[in-house]
RNA sequence: GGCGGUUUAGCUCAGUUGGUUAGAGCGACGGAAUCAUAAUCCGCAGGUCCGGGGUUCAAGUCCCUGAACCGCUACCA
C-alpha cells in the first residue's frame, strides 16, 4: 500500500488565522483526501507553534500563565479547521509533553555528537522580532522590519554546525531535482547555497526568554524557534503508525508558503542530516493570495476579505475556489468578481445544474427509481470513454500535485454530461411512449457520469458532493467507486434541491476599456523632466549596522513622513557634518533594500578629490520639499524611476553648478551648487 | 548591478524532443433548445504568439539583441 504523509507549517498561536493559513491547510486536506480516495494510506499533520517571546509577552499582558494563554488561543485554529472541514489526523502543539521530550532528545543527541557548540555573541537585538540584527540591517537604529527599538546585547549562545552540511545539501538538491517544488524555488535555494552557509543560533538565555524548551545540557537556556518548531514534523508522528503498522515518517510533502522556504529547505534538512533522520520526499512552496488591486495602494479600497466569502457562500464553494483558481506555486488574486464567476459557472451552471436535471428527470419519469440501461449507443460510449479518461487524469494529476488542472479535467466530464443530455434530449424521449427504453438508458448513463463526477470532487467539497450523491441514492466509499458501472439500476433517488444556488451578481458596469500596453520605456531625453529632485534636510544620521560605508539617514523631504535612505558617505563625511544639512534628494527613485534596509531614494553628490563624495548644496534658504528643475526643461508628471533610467543621463558640474546637457539645475531660478571641479560628474 | 523567470485570443492560462488551418476555460456576439438554478448546447473571435535580427526546407517552440514585468540577490554619491 502506498503511503502519503503531508504537513502544514505549525501556525504561530498568537497570529489571527487568515487566508494564508486557510489556503495551506485546505490544500493539505484536499491532497490528503485525494490520496485517500485513490487508495493511499494517509496522514495529515497540522498544529500550532506555541513558544516564544510574543506568547510570553501576550500572556504577561493578560496576566495569565503562558500555557493558559496558548490553550485558549490555539482554539482559534482548531475551530476554524473544524468549520472548514479539515480532517487532520493529529494537531500537534509545541507545548505537548511528547514534543518537548523529543526536541530535548534531539538536542542532547546533537550535543553529544559535537554538532552544537557555544559562543559569545554580540549584536543588536529586537524584542519585537525576537532576533538579532547586524548594524547594517538597522534602519535609523531601529529594527528594519517592525521599526521598533533594538538593544545591544552580549551573550553566550549555542550554535548548530549547519555550515558543515552545505556541500551535502547541495549534493542532495542536485541528485533530487524535484525535492523542492516548484523548480524555480529550488534554483533560489541553490543560489542561496553558493554563499558560505553560517552556523545556526539555536538558543536563548532564559533570562530573556523563559517560555520555551530548555536545553538539556544547559538549563539556563531554551531552544530557539526554528529548532523547536521544525522538529514537530517528526515528533508529531514518531509514536504513530499507519494502520498496517508502517512508520509515517518521512513526509511525502511539507507544504509551506514561499516565505519560509529557507528554513524548510536549508535549516531543516541539515538538522535532519545531523540527526541522521531521513529527509522528507518533497517541500512544496505555494504562493500568496493577493487581495485588492495593487499591493502598494491603500487608497484603492478594492480589497476583499476572502474569509467573508466562506461565511457567505459556504465552505465547499470556498474550498473549490481556492483549489481551482490558484496554480500551486503561483500567486493568485482573490477578487469578488473572480469568485462569483467561478462559482456560478462551474458549480451552479455546470455541476449543480446537471445533477438537478438528471435528478428531476428520473423523479418525474421513473418515480425516483433509477432505471436500468438497456443499450449503449455512440454518444453514451463517448461519455464512458471520457469518464475513463478523466479518471486517468485524476490519478496521474494528483500525484503530481496539479490540483487546479485535475479539477479542470473533472469539470470537462461534467460539461460532457451536459453535452450528452443535449444530444439525447431525454425530455423529448419522455414524450414518446415507445422510446421508454432509450430514455431509461440515457438517464442511467447520465446518472452514472454525474455520480463519478461527484466522487472525483469529493476531496475538494466533502459535504456538498455527499449531498449530491445522496440525491442519487448513493455514496462514495473509496477507490472502488471510482470506476464506471457502480449503478445497477433500481436505486432510489433522494430528496433534492439545487446544490449550489446561483450567486446573483449585480450587472457590473462594463469594465473600463483597458488599453493593454506595457509601460513605456523611459527614454534618456525624458529623464531630466521626470527626475524628482528635491531639497531635503537630514534629520538624523546612524551607522548601518551591517555595512562599512553606509549611513542610514532620516531625511525630511517636506512630506508627511520622514524618509529613510541609505547612503555610502562614511568615507567622505562624519555624522556631525551631515546632521541638519540640506541635500538634494532623488525622490522618485524606486526604493531598494541596501544590506537589509529599505532606502527610499538617493541623495546626490559630486565626485571630489581622492574618490570622496561632495554633497550637492541647495541654496541656503531653500524651503524643504522644493523641487529642483533644469532650466529650459518642463517637468512632467512624476513616475518612479529606476537607477538604470538615471544612468541614461549624466549630470556634471561647471562653474560649481550642476548641468544636464546644457540645462542648469535651479531652485526657483537659483543655481544648485556643488563644490567640485568642472566636468566632475554628479550622482 | 548579478542570477533566474515571465510576456500566447477581452480576462486567466495550456502549448511536449522546432513541422499540417496556434488551443482550453471564462466573457462578448449570433443561433438552437426549453428537462434544469434566466441554467444548457452549437457557431463565432480573422490573436503582429512583446519588439528587432538570425539559424532552418520549416520557429510560439532554438540562438543573439532590445523592452516591460516578477522573484532571489547586491554597502548604488
Amino acid at each position: 500500500m502506498k503511503n502519503f504523509y503531508i504537513t502544514t507549517p505549525i501556525y504561530y498561536v498568537n497570529d489571527a488565522p487568515h487566508i494564508g493559513h486557510s489556503y495551506t491547510t485546505v490544500l493539505a486536506d484536499i491532497l490528503t483526501r485525494f490520496h485517500k480516495l485513490i487508495g493511499y494510506q494517509t496522514f495529515f499533520l497540522t498544529g500550532t507553534d506555541e513558544h516564544g517571546q510574543k506568547v510570553q509577552q501576550a500572556a504577561a499582558k493578560r496576566q495569565v500563565d503562558p500555557q493558559i494563554h496558548v490553550d485558549e488561543y490555539n482554539q482559534r485554529f482548531k475551530k476554524l479547521w473544524e468549520k472548514m472541514n479539515i480532517e487532520y489526523n493529529y494537531f500537534i502543539r509545541t507545548t505537548d509533553a511528547d514534543h518537548k521530550e523529543f526536541v530535548a532528545e534531539c538536542l542532547q543527541k546533537l550535543w553529544d555528537k559535537g554538532e552544537i557548540y557555544s559562543k559569545e555573541y554580540e549584536g543588536w537585538y529586537s524584542v519585537g522580532e525576537e532576533r538579532f540584527f547586524s548594524e547594517e540591517e538597522l534602519v535609523d537604529g531601529k529594527d528594519p522590519i517592525s521599526g521598533r527599538p533594538v538593544e545591544w546585547l552580549k551573550e553566550k549562545n549555542y550554535f548548530f554546525k549547519m555550515g558543515m552540511y552545505q556541500q551535502k545539501l547541495i549534493t542532495h538538491l542536485e541528485e533530487n531535482p524535484d525535492w523542492i517544488l516548484p523548480d524555480y524555488r529550488r534554483n533560489e535555494i541553490l543560489g542561496f547555497l553558493k554563499q558560505p552557509l553560517n552556523d545556526l543560533c539555536i538558543s536563548r538565555p532564559k533570562s530573556r526568554l523563559s517560555w520555551g524548551i530548555p536545553l538539556p545540557f544547559d538549563d539556563e537556556y531554551v531552544t530557539y524557534v526554528w529548532f523547536d518548531a521544525l522538529i514537530n514534523y517528526v515528533s508529531g508522528v514518531r509514536n504513530r503508525a499507519y494502520e498496517n503498522g508502517e512508520p509515517i515518517w518521512p513526509a511525502s510533502y511539507h507544504l509551506i508558503g514561499k516565505d519560509i522556504l529557507t528554513t524548510h529547505c536549508v535549516y531543516w534538512p541539515t538538522m535532519l542530516m545531523a540527526l541522521e533522520i531521513p529527509l522528507p520526499k518533497h517541500v512544496l512552496a505555494h504562493g500568496w493570495w493577493l487581495t485588492g488591486g495593487s499591493k502598494m495602494s491603500k487608497s484603492s479600497g478594492t480589497g476583499v476579505n476572502p474569509m467573508d466569502y466562506m461565511e457567505q457562500f459556504g465552505v465547499d464553494a470556498f474550498r473549490y475556489f481556492l483549489a481551482r483558481e490558484m496554480v500551486v506555486g503561483q500567486d493568485c488574486t482573490f477578487s469578488d468578481d473572480a469568485f462569483k464567476r467561478r462559482i456560478n459557472s462551474d458549480l451552479a451552471n455546470d455541476l449543480g445544474n446537471v445533477l438537478n436535471r438528471v435528478h428531476r428527470l428520473v423523479l418525474t419519469n421513473f418515480e425516483g427509481k433509477l432505471p436500468k440501461a438497456t443499450q449503449i449507443d455512440a454518444p453514451a460510449q463517448e461519455l464512458i470513454t471520457l469518464a475513463n479518461q478523466v479518471r486517468e487524469q485524476v490519478f496521474s494529476g494528483i500525484t503530481q500535485v496539479k490540483l487546479s488542472q485535475v479539477i479542470e479535467d473533472i469539470m470537462s466530464l461534467v460539461r460532457g454530461i451536459n453535452r450528452y443530455l443535449e444530444i439525447k434530449a431525454p425530455w423529448k424521449l419522455a414524450k414518446d411512449p415507445s422510446a421508454k427504453d432509450e430514455l431509461a438508458s440515457v438517464l442511467f448513463t447520465a446518472a452514472e457520469a454525474v455520480r463519478l463526477s461527484l466522487c472525483f470532487l469529493w476531496p475538494v467539497m466533502p459535504t456538498k458532493t455527499m449531498e449530491g450523491l445522496a440525491m442519487l441514492g448513493t455514496t462514495c466509499e473509496g477507490e472502488k467507486d471510482l470506476h464506471w458501472g457502480k449503478f445497477q439500476g433500481g436505486e432510489s433517488f433522494g430528496e433534492g434541491a439545487p446544490l449550489f444556488p446561483r450567486i446573483e451578481v449585480e450587472k457590473a458596469p462594463p469594465p473600463p476599456a483597458k488599453t493593454k500596453e506595457q509601460n513605456k520605456p523611459v527614454l534618456a531625453t525624458d529623464v531630466p523632466s521626470l527626475l524628482d529632485l528635491r531639497c531635503a534636510k537630514i534629520i538624523s544620521v546612524e551607522d548601518h549596522s551591517d555595512a562599512e560605508s553606509l549611513y542610514v539617514l532620516k531625511v525630511d523631504a517636506g512630506e508627511s513622513e520622514v524618509r529613510t535612505i541609505c547612503s555610502g558617505l562614511k568615507k567622505s563625511y562624519t555624522p556631525e557634518e551631515l546632521k541638519d544639512r540640506l541635500i538634494l534628494l532623488f525622490a522618485n527613485l524606486k526604493p531598494a533594500p541596501l544590506r537589509g534596509i529599505m532606502s527610499m531614494g538617493m541623495l546626490l553628490a559630486g565626485d571630489g578629490e581622492e574618490g570622496k563624495a561632495v554633497l550637492v548644496d541647495p541654496p541656503a534658504n531653500t524651503p524643504i520639499g522644493t523641487r529642483a528643475l533644469f532650466k529650459g526643461i518642463i517637468p512632467s508628471e512624476s513616475r518612479e524611476l529606476k537607477i538604470k533610467d538615471f544612468d541614461k543621463i549624466s549630470l556634471y558640474v561647471k562653474d560649481k553648478t550642476i548641468f544636464c546637457n546644457d540645462n542648469r539645475l535651479e531652485f526657483n531660478g537659483t543655481p544648485v551648487s556643488c563644490d567640485v571641479k568642472d566636468e566632475a560628474s554628479v550622482h
